[in-house]
Order: C-alpha cells, then structure tokens, then sequence
DNA sequence: CTGAATCCAAGAAGATACTG
DNA sequence: CAGTATCTTCTTGGATTCAG
C-alpha cells in the first residue's frame, strides 16, 4: 500500500512539514536533550526546561511519543510516578537536536553583536 | 562591556532562546536552504517554497538579515530586482540546516509508519 | 517586481482549577 | 505527582490592498 512517496519539505502539503515543525520546536529540541542521559521523570523535566508550563510539557511530549521520539513509562505507585525515554529514533534525533543547541550556544554572541550593530546603523 | 556571559536556552530569560526559535523555524531552514547554491531573486524564493506568502517570506528573510544570517542586495533597476545571499554565518547555519532537511527526509517514512500505528492501537 | 501596511480569523499558549 | 479540562489572552499568519 506504501507508494514510498519520498518526502519533500518544499511541497506544502508533505506531511513532512510537520515533522519539519516538530523538530524544529523550541520544547522539543530541549525536552529531547534533557533525556540525552536517560529516563526522567516528569517534574525534572518541569524543572529543567526554564518556563515551560505544565501545558506544554504534556502537550509536547504526547507528540514526541505519537512521532515515535520517546516511550513513556508509567509505574504503578502511589504517588504516581511517570518517566519519558527516548527510543532508538529519539536518540537519532537527540543527536541532532544537541547539534542545533550547540550550534545557537557556539554562535550566540556573534548573532547578538550582529543585532546590536545593526540597531545602532 | 560583554561579559560573556554564556548563552543558556534552558533559562527562558536568555536571548538564545529565540534563536532557538529562529534556527528551529520552518521557513527559515527551507529559505537558507534555497541559497545554499548561490544568491536566489525574491520571487524565485517564492516560487520553491511551496506556501508561504509573501508576508511571511519579507518577514522572515528581514529576520535572518537582522540576525546576520542572510544579506539584501537591491540593483538599481526598473523593475526592481533584490536578491537575497548567505553570509558566512549564514553558511555556517545551512549546514545545520540541511542536515535537518535530510532527516526528515530520511526518516519520513517510518515516523509515518509508526504514527499510524499509533492510530490503530 | 518587491515590499509595506492593514485587517481579521484561527490557533497557540498561559493560568487556573480539578481528578486519580 | 501526573495529567486533564476549561477559559481567556494574544500572537501568528493569511488575504488584501496600496506604493515605489
């Protein structure tokens, strides 16, 4: 049934813009990095990425589990207890996702000197 | 005056936040990618993004050029001829952005796959 | 051709309150 | 603790129109 169409960002009606949004998402990109080192649990997660609220995270990590980015976890206890893994393809784009942190830490001040000179002309 | 201070996108107060944003944005990873080969007239970028309208290629190419991504260059002419090249900066980010392009494309497929079995399920 | 400005609808995201 | 639901706000982005 597969026609292996093959994806193109450039066709506005590729499904693959979505994914073009999705991992192009700010939570994404930092959610998907927090979980680099393993399994963690929900309230880190809350924690760790700075100002995300508790709408987002769900949100968000819903669509990285229906993409197949990660797996959660749910355990039986009282208070509950919920962690988000990565699955292989998580880890794929984990890879990626630091590249793009990387890239914005690597290259922040020259952009923000960029901004400032072209405010001032 | 710059103390360094070094750039933190899990702080939602630090600037590299938006460039998060901006390196993460749909339109700006198609449009870099589009000048990757050489300086690309304004219409002719109109014309390989499939869907986006005018407004939103103005503004994102003022964006880029603001953030030292992309540089404007107008020809005294009638009618009016701009194109739109890539810095070095520019450059440096084309690279982050094709490789984003690239695994969407390469794993399109199976994100589809497992989003429908998701459905299913 | 390029692009700025306006108007307006649709969707995103925060805050809050509530459930298991 | 984790998650859902609702409400409200406001930003995003498209369509249109006008100008150089």
């Amino acid at each position: 049934m597969n026609m292996f169409i093959p994806a193109n960002p450039y066709d506005m009606n590729c499904p693959s813009r979505d994914l073009l949004d999705l991992i192009g998402d700010k939570w994404s990109i930092l959610i998907v990095c927090c979980l680099q080192q393993g399994p963690v649990r929900t309230g880190a997660l809350m924690r760790q990425v700075g100002g995300i609220s508790q709408k987002m995270l769900t949100q968000t990590l819903r669509e990285l589990e229906t993409n197949g980015f990660v797996e959660r976890i749910s355990y039986p206890e009282v208070p509950p207890r919920v962690e988000y893994r990565l699955t292989e393809l998580g880890i794929s784009f984990s890879a990626l996702a630091r590249t793009m942190e990387q890239w914005v830490i690597a290259h922040y001040e020259q952009i923000l000197l960029h901004r400032d000179q072209a405010q001032g002309a």
